[in-house]
DNA sequence: ACCCAGGGTCATA
DNA sequence: TATGACCATGGG
């Protein structure tokens, strides 16, 4: 396995070069758990538009978006591509919500309950679960996205074959189970992967691979 | 006109 | 366990 030290160092190198993020970009809880699951494999940009147009047709709340049609849903989310899919994964993962009592419930459970059960509803993996685990309940467990994966792999910190689990374990064992560091962290990488490339030809996916030097 | 984006599921070998 | 197909819009 890699160092620690090397993991905390990133973290301070990405802290200093950019400062604090602030995130999730949302103004809920619920929010958050809408726009995990509108992301997957989709431009932020496109997500907004969703979540704006969600917005203007309603209040962004759990009993409305499981009482909506589910045509009318995908309809509403269509700038976030995949959108009858998504629709079905967002009713998915809201029925299951609601059924259980609301955010404030399960907001109760213990992390590993709550991240089992996510992982149970169709169309949540590890990723938006993490997400929603993080940002939205506030419990200290790390996100791996692409942009984490590309960045230790550029880095050499990792060989690249490593499953979900194997990454999320060596983010959680090296560093104190604190949901505030890991939350910046996250935030941070996808940040430096948002960072215009400043050297031009040198790099394929120049705005993502290889930003500036760490 | 192509490539990609803050994934996940399902079918196949 | 490990690939591959599929979902689909919008910006570069």
């Amino acid at each position: 396995m890699i160092s620690c030290d090397k993991l905390a160092a990133l973290y301070d190198r990405l802290l200093d070069t950019y400062g604090p993020q602030r995130w999730w970009p949302a103004e809920s809880a619920f929010e958050v758990i809408v726009g995990a699951v509108l992301t997957q494999n989709t431009s932020w940009k496109n997500v907004e538009k969703a979540i704006t147009g969600l917005k203007d047709a309603g209040p962004l709340e759990l009993g409305r978006i499981v009482a909506l049609p589910r045509d009318e849903l995908a309809e509403l989310i269509k700038s976030s591509g995949f959108f009858n899919v998504k629709a079905q994964r967002l009713q998915n993962l809201c029925g299951w919500l609601h059924s259980q009592g609301g955010l404030d419930a399960v907001a109760q459970w213990d992390t590993g309950r709550l991240r089992q059960a996510l992982l149970s509803i169709n169309g949540v993996g590890p990723e938006t679960a993490d997400d929603i685990l993080l940002y939205a309940f506030e419990r200290p467990v790390f996100v791996i996205d692409t942009y984490t994966r590309r960045l230790l792999n550029r880095l050499g910190l990792i060989r690249g074959r490593e499953d979900y689990e194997t990454l999320r374990q060596m983010f959680e064992c090296c560093l104190a189970p604190d949901h505030r560091l890991y939350n910046e962290y996250h935030a941070l990488i996808v940040r430096h992967a948002k960072e215009k490339c400043t050297h031009h030809n040198q790099c394929r996916h120049c705005a993502v691979e290889a930003p500036i030097p760490l």
